[in-house]
DNA sequence: GCACATTATTTTGTTGACAAAATACAGTCG
DNA sequence: CGACTGTATTTTGTCAACAAAATAATGTGC
């Protein structure tokens, strides 16, 4: 008997690139909270039917970007204060328990290199184009920190969270620059090399706080259900 | 313009039966990790066609219970000592903290209710019969322990949480009496009234990491896959 | 112009069908 | 008897179609 359901490299159904693409222009903010997600308008411009969609529908509930109410049809989660005050709390917990387990383990040189191209931004002002490369070095950042803590199904947890706060990120309207992150990101490295446990995790928690503020502001201005 | 995506009751979809369906058969033990679950002879045996089913998949597989692997189907996931271990690190750390933020809102009488319900059980041995039993109690007290937390994020993977620790103690092979469990409880329950908050957290970390060891038994017996 | 009932259109829930891939089976050759 | 190859069967991935529900549009009376 030849062995069953072993992994069979990195094949794309169409339900997943569905699920790519929808979550994708979600959290780039092309999607707007609140906007309906009529099955088959989206079949039309993926140019497949609605069965994948249907599916990719219910992945994307479970990740909290999507709302399906039945016989109503699915549509772009609102994001409320309420919500992004819950899942930074969240974070806030599980990275510190990630970055705990992971200490020793972490690769501090990648992390440099990160932080080097960090320090280019910081200047800048904030923008669609940069905040999105941003935001791709704030996950390899973030990645690196807790990549290593021996626990999958946390990573995969914390994974979720920073999509959602990228997502929110990429959706308000605020307009910063990026030089406070930028510091807070190193002042992280910092403390790693210092090896000083209670200082990287205040630094941690600085960090966070911080990116939750500048996240509690504008939300609600883009619902479009009157709901 | 009549409102858009209001809330529809209690309306239950065949994709919603067969999820919850599928999620008892697996959280109670009937399916056992590992068994593989083919579509059709599911929508044959539930009287529904395929697309619902694979809908649940996709819902179930989120939560951790099934493996989807593309081309080859699904399957009830296998449990290790891994999981186990990572899935109780996660959940000490969240009740923790959803403990400490309900602090002062904790239906302290319907507790002590649940905890009368607990002490019946205090020399009955563990079987398949009385063993659900206990778990909607436990199901009852850990919910009345954050449910005032004021996060609902916290609360729904706090739920998920705990899902799939009955499950894998319901495939466990393990037989014990309840009453170190049930000690636990009550102790916990002391803590509460005496608003000692270390006491708490100490009760309470005790008695998760009891469960813990007392799960990290006999895992790994009933794979059926040979991968 | 506005409330309300009626009709038309859109959208979801569900099913059955078909091709392609994976699996199981059978027969052949060493 | 065992490895191997080709064939039959099962199972998944995807689609198209239909009924029922929800939504939008229309019309009627006031």
């Amino acid at each position: 008997m030849k062995e069953y359901l072993e992994d069979l490299g990195n094949y794309l159904s169409l339900k997943d690139r569905v699920y790519q693409n929808i979550k994708f222009q979600i959290i780039r903010g092309n999607l707007k909270p609140g906007t309906r997600l009529p099955e088959e308008k989206l079949s039309r411009a993926m140019n497949v039917s609605r069965s994948p969609i249907r599916e990719a529908f219910n992945r994307l509930e479970k990740e909290g970007f999507v709302t399906i109410l039945p016989r109503k049809g699915a549509a772009v989660s609102n994001i409320t204060t309420e919500t992004i005050e819950d899942i930074f709390e969240i974070r806030e917990t599980l990275e510190s328990l990630a970055v705990k387990k992971s200490l020793g383990k972490i690769f501090i040189d990648e992390l440099e290199k990160v932080g080097d191209n960090f320090k280019e931004f910081i200047n800048k002002s904030e923008n669609a184009e940069n905040r999105i490369q941003y935001l791709v070095l704030d996950k390899k950042f973030h990645d690196l920190l807790s990549q290593n803590c021996g626990n999958k199904k946390l990573i995969e947890l914390l994974a979720n969270l920073q999509e959602q706060i990228h997502w929110l990120r990429n959706t308000s309207l605020k307009r910063t620059t990026f030089s406070g992150s930028v510091r807070e990101h190193l002042a992280i490295i910092e403390a790693l090399k210092g090896n000083d446990k209670k200082l990287i995790t205040k630094t941690l928690l600085q960090h966070l706080e911080r990116a939750k503020e500048s996240s509690l502001i504008e939300v609600n201005s883009w619902s479009a259900t009157s709901k």
